[in-house]
This record gives C-alpha cells, structure tokens and sequence, in this order.
DNA sequence: GTATAAACGAGACGGTACGTCCAGTCTTGAT
DNA sequence: ATCAAGACTGGACGTACCGTCTCGTTTATAC
C-alpha cells in the first residue's frame, strides 16, 4: 500500500507558496523508521531522534508531518500493509480462507521483521491513533469478511439466523489469538483451511 | 490475586540484616500505579518519577524492588487479575461458558478501568516481561480450557478428532478479537453464552 | 548618517542582468530592525528569523546583502549616528566641550532607544565587525579629538610636552565611564562643560 | 576571589534533605567555562550543551544552579576577579595608582584570555545580569576610589571643591577607555602612574 | 541496651530524548 | 536576478525521566 503525500493531509487546493515539501524526504523518513523495525531495534528505543539520523533528516522535518512518533508509526504501518485481498468468489469457504490466508501472511510478514507486530500494540496507548489505524486498516477488512458471510447466507452456506458480526469475530479470532497470545509461532500453512473447515464441519460429534 | 513479598523475589533464606523491606511500601506503590491507570493518566505519562510520586516513595524503593516499569506493570496487573475461575463441572458446554464468562468479565474491569489494557499492550514490547506475564496468567488459563476441551472428548459432547488446541482458539477467540480490536464496547451479558452454543450448533444449515 | 547601497556592497560595473535589488527592502530591514530594538526586545531574542518577519522579508533577502546580523548590526549602528560634530574652533576648551557634548547626546539618544548601547557590546564579540564599526565611526571622532589638542598645544592652551593620545584618554574617559559602568543616567546637561574645566583647572589645590 | 556554594544561593538553614550538591561539580563547571574561554572559544559558540560537555556534567546539572548562560557567565567572572586591592596609604597619589594598576593588570589578564572582556559586554544585554555583576564588582571598587580622594580632599592633595563622582570619573576613564575601545593592547606598564601624575599635574602650561 | 546494617524519603548526578526555535541554505512560482 | 514563502539539515534550547548515587533518618534484629 502506498502513502501519498496528499493522501494523508487536507488537500492543498490553494496554490503552492514557498518550497514544497519532498516526497523523498517523506519515503526516506518512513523507510528509514522501517528500516529500524526491521533490524530488531526494541521499540523503546527507537527515539524521533534516532529516526531523524537514520533517514538523514532533521528533527523538524519529521514534526512537520507528523505530531509524534506516534503518528508517523500510523504511516509506517500503513505502508507495510499488504494489498487488498482478492477473493476467488467461489463458495464463501473458498473466500473466508482467502481472508484468513491474507491474514496469516501479514501476522508472518510482520514477525519476519518481528517488530512491526508491537508497533501495533504501542499505538494502542492513544486512543486517536488507534482510531485513525483502526478506520484505515482494520474496519474495511471487517466489512469485507461480513460481506462474505452475507453472501453465505444467501448461497445457504450459512446458517440464515446467525449473526454474522458474532460469526465474523468467530472466524478471525482463533488466528488473532495465535498472532496476539503466542507471538513467535504457530501460524503453520494451512491453518486458515483448517480453521474454516472446523468451523464448517460444526464440534458436535456427528452421531 | 494478591501477590506476596516473598512471592515474587528470591528467597532470603540467610538470616536477615538491617531493617526489612515493608510491605506497607510495597502496597503503596502497586496500588499507587494501579490509581494512574484508573485515573485516566496516558500510560505514556506514567514515569517511574511519577508513580514514586504519587506513592510518596523514593524512586531507589521502587528499583531495589523491580528493575523498572514493565516489571512493574506485570505485578500490577498481577494483583488485577480476578481470582481463579470455578467451573461448574456440569458439562463442557457450561465449564466453557464460565471459562469465557471470567474473561468477559476481565475485559470489562480492565475497560472500567480503561487502560490495564494497555498496560497488556506496552509489555509485549519486552520479551522477557511479557514471557512472566504469560506463565502467570494466560498459561494457567489457557491449560484449563484444554482440560475442560480433553473432558468434553470423552464425555461425546466434542468430536474425537479435533485439535484441541485449534479448538480452544476457535472458543476464545472471538471474545479476544472484542476485547482487543474493537476496545469500549461489545461484550454485553450472555456473551459467553451466545459464543459458545453458536459454535456448538454449527454455522452450516441444519436441513 | 545615510547608508546608500553602493557604498557598501561592491560596485556593479557589469551591466546589471535581471531584477535589480530593492532599496525600499533595504531599508525596511534596517528599519525593521531598528524597531525591535526600540521597542525594547532584548537582543538574544532579535533573529535574523525576527527581523524577516518584522519588515516582511524572505531570510534569503537579507543574507544576500549582509553575512549575518552581526554586519547588519553595524549598518543600522551607522545609520543611527548623529551627524558630524561642528566645531566652533573659538578655543580647544570650547572645541573639546562640542565633542564631549556630541559624545553626550549620542550617549543619551542611545539610552531613549535603551538597547542601541548594547548592540554596541555585542558587536565586541566578533572581531571583524568590531573593526568595521571601529573604522567607521570611533577612529574618526577619535582623530578629530587628537587634532583639537593639538591645535590647544599650539595655541598655549595645553602643555607641549603631554602625550596626546593619553590626554585624548582623559577628555573622553569620564563620558565614557557614566555611560558604559553606569547606563540608565547621569549624563546631564552641563556635563561636558564640566569635565573640561576640572582638567583644565587642574585637581590640585591652588596654594 | 573565589565563589562559594553558600555565597551565591538561599542561606540553607533548613536541615538539608536529599543529596547535597556536589562543590566539586560546581568548580567543574565553572572551569570548564574559564577554559572554553581561554581556549579563545568565540563567545557565541560557548552553549550550555558545550559547558556541560567540557566539565563532563549533565546540563541539568548546570540548569539547577544557574537559570542560563549569563548567570553562569556573572559567576565565572567573579571568580576570575583579582583579590582586594591593596592600597600603600602613604598618599593620595600612591593610591590611586595602586588602583589604577589593579585594573590595568584585571585588563591585561583578561586579554591574556582574550575574551572574558567580552563576555562582559555581553552581559550587558541583560540588566539583572548586569545588576548582579555591577554590586558585586564594580560597585566596591568604586567607593574605594571615592574614599581615597575623600582622604586626599583631608590631606590637601586634592582641592576641596571638586565633585569627588566626577574626579574619580577622570582618574577610571583613560584606562577604561584603552580597555574598551581598543582592545588588544596600550595597557603598558607605568601607565597608571603616568596617568596619575598627568592629571595631578594639569593639562594648562605652568608658565 | 546498644551496635549494626539495611531500608527509607529526598534529591543530586550523568545521560538521553523530548518538542521548539533559529542559523544558513535551497527550491518553488512570480515579478 | 530578485522577491516572499517556506522546506531543508543541523544544532542548541530548557525540561523531564532514566537508573544510580549519596545524604540523614528510621527500624529491625543480633550481640
């Protein structure tokens, strides 16, 4: 996913005074802070000080854009997202395993540069931030994972008296509380499949 | 949960010298960060400065005690823990539904208290603390519902060839997802409940 | 005193190519800056930052003309001199009174704008600027003075075998004194005339 | 002359609670600056960070018992003041020239350190500064040169209807002169009394 | 009782980072 | 080429905490 220098900001409709600002220096301060992440620097320590040395940058640069480290975490995050998931559309378990499978590979994706993962839960400190990384990321994949299920109950795959946000979190829960509760592991190949196909195939015994 | 003096360090078992660490001290300070939390203060305004502050302690006194913040944190949130769940033992269905109706119920006191919860989210930035807080308090929890799971097989009321441990995320997965996505709201009375007898009915139409 | 703009920069043989410079900007700079000075703003908080604001001016425009506000000071210094002293050329007591006097009311005009003095010390911290300012203003004042003495010696009026340079010390010493050691007063009317007589009366009694 | 921890602050009679400040750390600091200044440092260059750099000490430290750079800078020139003059008081012109040469050698060895004479002019520019420095330094060497005239007014030295401010004016000025307004030199040895038998000679012919 | 010795509150200490401001330079579009 | 505007790197500002270190005082044993 790409971050525009005019996607974040109010749109600058009045014409340009004085220099603008260099969307190379905006890449190079994100990258720089990936960069960090991704080179197993704790969290604790990644200071906008130290972001401003890595990326070459002086201090105000960064708090030209952003308010805080906080902020800039919001763009770096958003930037580290995958692309949105393409659904194959055959049965809504072909496409609940799609969701889940992109899913799993960001929680990889993520732990393979370890740290990107804690950088979600530190936002979680200010509500605002976490409002604003929730709307941008978090929400379309929620409204999309219901679409799907929606879908379901029309095809008859679904159960027609469930209620699909219940459903939803049902779905996305066990691989969240494997991202979130063992950090480190467990998210082999082939989970998603399984995880619906479980669910699919109901707990009961089948007497 | 309370947590003894004892509990926590090594065991002095030579024989005491000089003036004995108070427990006074220590309540003052445990109950003295968990009054922060409570009173709203940012968890990133939370210094050890300020929480010898407001305990009306030195800060060496908190140090001779904890090797900083998180390690802190953890014992806080420690002594928040509800005590240990009772499970009725009248089926899995209601051993289950406890299970999940205690951690309801620690969603919401942490959420009354509105930032505990973060609390849990600043400490996976440290491996280690996180590692403590992870033995003491999901582990224990966490074996329990396998166990609860393991009965469930033998009794018929859960199939014979399921992973338990996919199957315990499955069940307490939706209740984290609420709790940890979608913070303020949404875990309203029978929950629990309405989680658990989903899951057993099945998502697949009945026909 | 007037600063034109040739008689400081370099003078452009070559044909001037593009817009030329400004002398409206030049001397709302020196203005602008006059006027911070006046209204008292305390020279560590004049930047050059400051006067750009003040007189509606880019940075840049006032870098192309002076190296920094040191230089700038000097120039603004220049503008604010009185104009030359008029000698009556009746008698060396009477010429050195008209240079103590005009030594005096700059001393004074100086104190009503309350800073100007200062500008003056600060220039000291810079060698080259202090030169500047040297050259320009204190050297010529000072070699006049020279002159009238020697004019007095000439005349009878002084003893022949002083040495000038410490009798010129002597004369301008006093003013010197009430206005650097003791700023914020004592400089009242009368006081040239005063100094002058009590040197040449003499300090010891009249037997 | 030295500046001791008691000399400067609140007298503390309350019993001390805490650490106590280090004197060490205070004569550190205030060596330090005297060495950036020896070191012909440029004044403007001189910055807290630096001090606290050079003494090896946090800037806290320096911020906790000066409020900025020009209190700093009263202490560090006091501590470079010479001792108490010593006066002959074998006559009024034996006097004077004993304090004369006092200030003469303060001149000749702060040009040795080249620049503390400026952080004297840049003192200026702050009136409570300059306050501070003007009771502790200078005011007493006035009043001492006050009362050896008065004494030289008793003995016949001096005429008896002569402004004593004023004649002590004159006898300060030429040195101070030399001092300010052309640095770097002309403070050669005799010159007090020159100056001295100059003005007790008179400036008129002896005809 | 009276040492002894650790714990205690307070606060100084060397550091590091904060977020702001200015120095000088550079880059826009417009004059 | 100049102008106003304002971004750029760099670095100092004065503040707040970090974790450690004295201080003087308090409080338990152990002698």
């Amino acid at each position: 996913m790409t971050v525009s220098l005019a996607g974040r900001g109010i749109t600058p409709q009045q014409p340009v005074r004085g220099r603008p600002r260099s969307e190379a220096v905006e890449r190079a301060i994100i990258e720089g802070t990936m960069k960090l992440l991704e080179d197993g620097v704790p969290l604790a320590e990644i200071s906008v000080e130290r972001i401003a040395r890595t990326a070459g940058v002086g201090k105000a640069t960064i708090y030209r854009r952003w308010s805080g480290k906080e902020e800039l975490f919001v763009d770096v995050l958003r930037s580290a997202e995958p692309d949105d998931v393409e659904l194959p559309g055959t049965s809504m378990r072909d496409d609940l395993i799609a969701l889940l499978e992109s899913l799993r590979r960001r929680g990889l994706a993520n732990r393979s540069s370890a740290i990107l993962h804690n950088v979600h839960a530190q936002m979680k400190s200010s509500p605002k931030i976490w409002a604003a990384y929730h709307n941008s990321v978090i929400a379309p994949r929620r409204s999309l994972g219901l679409e799907v299920l929606r879908r379901g109950q029309e095809n008859g795959e679904l159960r027609a008296d469930l209620d699909l946000e219940l459903v939803n979190d049902i779905v996305v829960g066990p691989m969240l509380v494997r991202a979130v509760l063992r950090p480190g592991g467990e998210l082999g190949e082939g989970l998603a499949e399984r995880i619906v196909d479980t669910l699919l195939a109901g707990l009961r015994p089948v007497n």
